[in-house]
DNA sequence: AACAATAATGAAAAATTTTTCATAATTCTA
DNA sequence: TAGAATTATGAAAAATTTTTCATTATTGTT
């Protein structure tokens, strides 16, 4: 985790620098806005602290022009205790989150790993059992190997994740998955159904998808 | 927009209620705990705004239980000046935001605004001139249809549109899209790239994708 | 303007994914 | 436990996507 911090009052970055770094955190420090836009450009982080005023660009000026780029990094402002409509401010150009001086460390720690948090748990996993399915790359990690999944197996796969424990009929599935009005004479489903089970059992040798006879399948996580 | 608060304070609840009804959302307001985890299950809201303290159930504990559920529904908390330690807690124990009391409307609204947004963006989008496209599906939204990319389509113009403005090589497509170490004989490139232009000058009728003779492409919004 | 290098293109080939089909296996009912 | 209904499966067919290939077009250089 690679933390860029834009402040211009050394003793404040410095000991914010010194307790990421023994948190484990990668911390780079920049003195004004300019440089921490430029140096945003070069190279890539996954989170940003700015401080709200600053020499050449202020946090605010800096957060806009992130965000105007189309950039989505977490972003979060320290913002001074008096500034208080900046807050409301802070929120609408585009930032996470502030924080307002003084602050604690544990405050700071808190907010940095609820905002990346956010944005790791929004860039999109589901786990099940001791995989993992990457819901925009469509793969699924074992513990053996990284699968891809064809579209129809992983849409097949993430409808039964976001169904799991409950019995969903091939009507549910033709719908949903398939996006047909009926499941006519076809049986597109077993098959799908059989690839994907086959994937998964050799990945871990469980049975997941149980079939219920008459009704559709079930999907079991323990 | 539904909203859902969980408020015992029926004058606080109230006055939300108003403010936020004028603002175009939806409200539903329950009283304690442990009906707005029952009303959580059985009714889909976009956003979750806990009072702390709550008969029943606190907006501590009915945060923890809806994300061991596994959802990632926005969570705000309001919590009470007084209670600075659990400004930290709120954040660590899943929620994504918190207010403190006493709060104005404009603070309210500020954060629901963030939280949402960042939400959506991350539920994830990609919106270039009148187009959009759904990171999750691969479809590409133009004004007339919906057009679903195939992954090699997709991925580059992903590509594309994070790298906008700037060139970009034959190699870094190649080490990035197509994860080949090399650009050997082939021209996969080449050829991917004419069938994506033509989808998008097709719905469009702009040319997005230039090419920088000798150097690479340069994907250009406006 | 001519030449060489680079890029674009249409069509075909190859690879992959999706669906179908025939048949085997399983489950339920009586 | 036999028969009917439902589900599973391997292999083939169909459809789609990806890559290649041969050729044409474009660009930059001299």
């Amino acid at each position: 985790m690679k933390i860029l911090i834009a402040e211009d009052d050394e003793s404040i970055a410095n000991s914010l620098k010194k307790n990421l770094i023994s948190e484990g955190y990668e911390v780079i420090i920049v003195n004004n806005g300019q440089t921490a836009l430029d140096t945003v450009v070069k190279e890539e982080f996954d989170l940003i602290i700015l401080d709200w005023r600053m020499p050449k660009k202020t946090g605010y000026e800096v957060c806009q022009e992130i965000r105007k780029s189309g950039s989505k990094i977490p972003i979060v402002l320290l913002t001074a205790l008096s500034e208080i409509s900046n807050k409301i401010d802070a929120l609408n150009i585009g930032a996470d989150d502030y924080i307002t001086k003084p602050f604690s460390f544990e405050e700071v720690l808190a907010r940095i790993k609820a905002v990346t948090r956010r944005y790791k748990t929004a860039s999109n996993f589901i786990e099940f059992d001791n995989l993992s399915l990457n819901l925009f790359t469509r793969e699924l990690q074992t513990p053996n190997e990284l699968i891809k999944l064809p579209e129809k197996e992983f849409d097949l796969l993430k409808y039964f994740l976001n169904n799991k424990g409950i019995i969903i009929s091939k009507e549910s599935l033709s719908q949903n998955v398939w996006k047909l009005q009926f499941s006519s004479g076809t049986n597109v489903i077993e098959a799908t159904v059989k690839n994907l089970r086959k994937k998964l059992e050799d990945a871990t040798s469980k049975k997941f998808i149980k079939t219920i006879y008459g009704e559709g399948y079930l999907f079991i996580v323990d």
